[in-house]
DNA sequence: GACGTGACGGTTGAA
DNA sequence: CGTTCAACCGTCACG
């Protein structure tokens, strides 16, 4: 399993818990997007969340840019371009023509399709190969090219490259890909995503999932991690970027969301919401939910009591829809956290 | 006072 | 299986 993580995040200028090292629950993220598009000032959002400014700028402007509140993959490491087929093809090129450039080589695998713009090894990474992988290809080519198709195997390699067209998280905007606008970001695989529109008008992919699906969980968070960094769908490459950031990994590993979510509650004197409580359920991630609780449900945030409110918390009317939505995650979230 | 930004200490996960 | 490394995180402090 994973270390025992601080049982109790720390606790920031504002009071705000949180855990060093790792995103905000996707709830408070939510958030902190849903009360900038209702007009609260960044500053007051920060004071009212009890998360730094810094955060709540560095959130606000990512969603901004990507239209997505979550956060990029963390961890793990960019698929390496110099995959085994990339390597075999280079083989089969330099075998053929021994004096043949790197430059050349690396045109080539563009030109047969070996490789895309973006998973084009550069041309020292060819070298290296050449040198490392391929430095006694005169013997071994001459083994090797009795076996193999004096031409690069067209499509054998395809699966594997595809696989790799668009790395992972890690490259979200591959050179000359520039950075997707919001509203692209929002409507890629995951339409629905965590665009705030999404989230405060319609009811997200997620919300259904979450809110009409009371068996949610296992499944549909397989589904979602399938969209994660580590099952990255190759598909959906271009795309990445804000893709990558819908692993709700943040979510699930801290089980945030039961406690996380509740913000709308601090919000709203909504009857339909069900005080807020502990999950009972223990999660790996209990020490964070717990601190999250606390985070969300600090002094000024008394969510079950829904009066001991934020001093802003009868200025916001937050959509009806979204509240009973938030609602419901809130009852069917620990039951996610619990399938983790 | 509000906010953008970079340093910092931390976590994560693929290699 | 432990380590390395590069990505990301949020906080904090500065301007």
């Amino acid at each position: 399993m994973r270390p025992i993580r601080p049982a109790f995040g720390e606790v920031n200028q504002l009071g705000g818990v949180f855990v060093n090292g790792r995103p905000l629950p996707n709830a408070i993220r939510l958030r902190i997007v849903e009360l900038a598009q209702l007009g609260i000032r960044p500053c007051d959002i920060s004071r009212q969340l009890r998360v730094s400014h810094g955060c709540v700028s560095k959130i606000l402007a990512r969603y901004n840019e990507t239209g997505s509140i979550l956060p990029g993959a963390i961890g793990g490491s960019k698929p390496r371009v110099t995959t085994p087929t990339v390597v075999k093809h280079i083989r089969t090129y330099k075998q053929r023509d021994p004096g043949i450039f790197a430059w050349e080589i690396r045109d080539r695998l563009l030109a047969d399709g070996v490789c895309d713009k973006f998973n084009l090894p550069s041309v020292s990474s060819i070298s290296r190969i050449l040198r490392n992988k391929i430095g006694n290809l005169s013997q071994q080519s001459q083994y090797e090219s009795g076996k193999q198709a004096p031409h690069p195997p067209p499509q054998p390699s395809l699966p594997y490259n595809h696989l790799y067209s668009y790395p992972t998280s890690k490259v979200p905007t591959p050179p000359g890909m520039p950075t997707l606008p919001g509203h692209m970001a929002m409507h890629r695989i995951w339409p629905s995503s965590h665009s705030v529109t999404d989230i405060l008008g319609i009811r997200s992919i997620t919300e259904q999932q979450i809110s009409d699906s009371p068996s949610f969980s296992s499944a549909k968070l397989e589904e979602w991690s399938a969209i994660n960094r580590t099952n990255f769908p190759p598909a959906s490459s271009p795309l990445v970027n804000g893709m990558d950031k819908l692993h709700l990994e943040p979510e699930a590993k801290y089980t945030q969301t039961p406690n996380g979510l509740p913000t709308v509650n601090s919000y709203v004197t909504a009857p339909s919401i069900p005080p807020y409580h502990p999950p009972t359920q223990v999660s790996p991630y209990m020490g964070y939910s717990a601190t999250t609780s606390a985070y969300v449900t600090g002094p000024t945030w008394q969510p079950a009591s829904g009066s001991a409110l934020s001093p802003h918390s009868c200025d916001i009317a937050t959509p009806l829809a979204f509240k009973s939505m938030t609602a419901n995650r809130d009852a069917i979230h620990p039951v996610t956290a619990s399938a983790l």
